[in-house]
DNA sequence: CGGAGCGTTGATTAACTTCAAGGGCTGTGG
DNA sequence: CCACAGCCCTTGAAGTTAATCAACGCTCCG
């Protein structure tokens, strides 16, 4: 592990700039430090599919794979830590241990895609935008944020979040407004909330028939 | 590679068998000799999201996971092609080029995976079918199937395909026989077709602006 | 003949999109 | 400091797509 610190370097992004586009070669690896990503598809009419969002502690790239099927664009300020390609391709044959890291990576990945799958087949507007919303909670906490009473991010305006979700922004605004009429989540400004009734918004989220009282 | 062959087995099933739980242990990997097998999750509530489709010589399973989050189903008799997980996490760790092989797979599926969440989140449903057609024609082709007049298959059934496209049962069978009626497709049966108009079928799946006509 | 399983078709409804207008920040320049 | 522009968001009304509800048809099989 000690060996990656010899091939890394920052690389930094200002919101709105395009970090991959679709086809380009990728020269390294990295991971974000800093910032929100989006991964994306544009149809040729325009229609827009984000297929993941990258936060800090996620990984970019692939090893193997010249290049990449989908956009990449920094939706805030991006530091990217990057790793020049052929050295972690040789340090990746190199300990054994890596690659079955990238393995498990790849696979936690396919894992949420086929998660994602179900919200985008099969869940409606509102369950939609309550899945989004308990993700972005879990994963802050996860970082250590929104811990006791400072408000949680949401890392997207009204229109990412709705190529995210397969909806019209329109839609993902009036359900966020919705659950806030409704005493689930109170906001701070357009970005920053805080969520009042967990357990609501779990039952909105359609993960759970019962709302997850058991006993 | 012939390793391989002193720890393999077959195993059968019969259409409509399941294969797999969600939460099963994953007691040995496979791989799709003959038959097709559906990969699905289940809403507490009932509605279905397919989120792999199984035909032949495709893999089932991954290394260092104990369990699947997903039913794996029969949708026709199969027959597996299975290696007992132990010996062959041996030979993993003993011969590179197979972990290599097992993180291309990965790869591909999730690419597979991005692919279809374009198609949940933002495509018609007519343009959800044509694309499922358009697969089939080509996974078929592959195989060596449904060359000189020879029909293809719909290996599912409406349903089924309703399932894996987030759609209903209804929305399928009428897109369907709207294809038939423009002329784009023919139906022998209710599972064997042929298509009379690539292009027109093309140019429905949306993956295309202008049709694809270059020059 | 009768039933089960699948598929088709029609009528109605519901959910979401589309279209349209306006509101509220935020930063900038007079 | 205020006016104004730009961006994002909200809200309402109308329009569409696909879901739902319901009935019927076909085919295979006992």
């Amino acid at each position: 592990m000690q060996e990656l610190e010899g091939i890394k370097s920052y690389k930094s992004f200002s919101a709105g700039d395009q970090i991959l586009w679709r086809g380009d070669d990728l020269t390294y690896v990295a991971s974000v430090v800093k910032g929100v990503a989006t991964l994306s598809k544009t149809m040729e009419d325009g229609r827009i599919q984000m297929v993941g969002l990258l936060l800090p502690s996620d990984f970019i790239g692939r090893p193997d794979r010249r290049s990449i099927d989908f956009d990449v664009v920094a939706t805030s300020d991006v530091t990217l830590c990057c790793f020049q390609r052929k050295p972690f391709e040789r340090l990746l044959s190199t300990v054994p241990h890596v690659s079955q890291r990238l393995m498990e990576i790849a696979l936690d990945e396919l894992d949420a895609a086929r998660d994602w799958m179900v919200l985008l087949g099969r869940k409606t507007a509102r369950e939609k935008i309550a899945t989004f919303v308990e993700m972005m909670v879990r994963r802050q906490h996860i970082a250590g944020l929104g811990l006791d009473q400072e408000p949680l991010i949401l890392p997207l305006t009204r229109d990412e979040i709705s190529n995210y979700l397969g909806l019209t922004l329109e839609t993902v605004s009036r359900q966020l407004n919705a659950l806030k009429k409704e005493g689930v989540l109170r906001f701070i400004d357009r970005r920053r909330f805080e969520v009042i009734d967990v357990e609501a918004l779990h039952t909105a989220s359609g993960d759970d028939s019962d709302g997850g009282v058991l006993s």
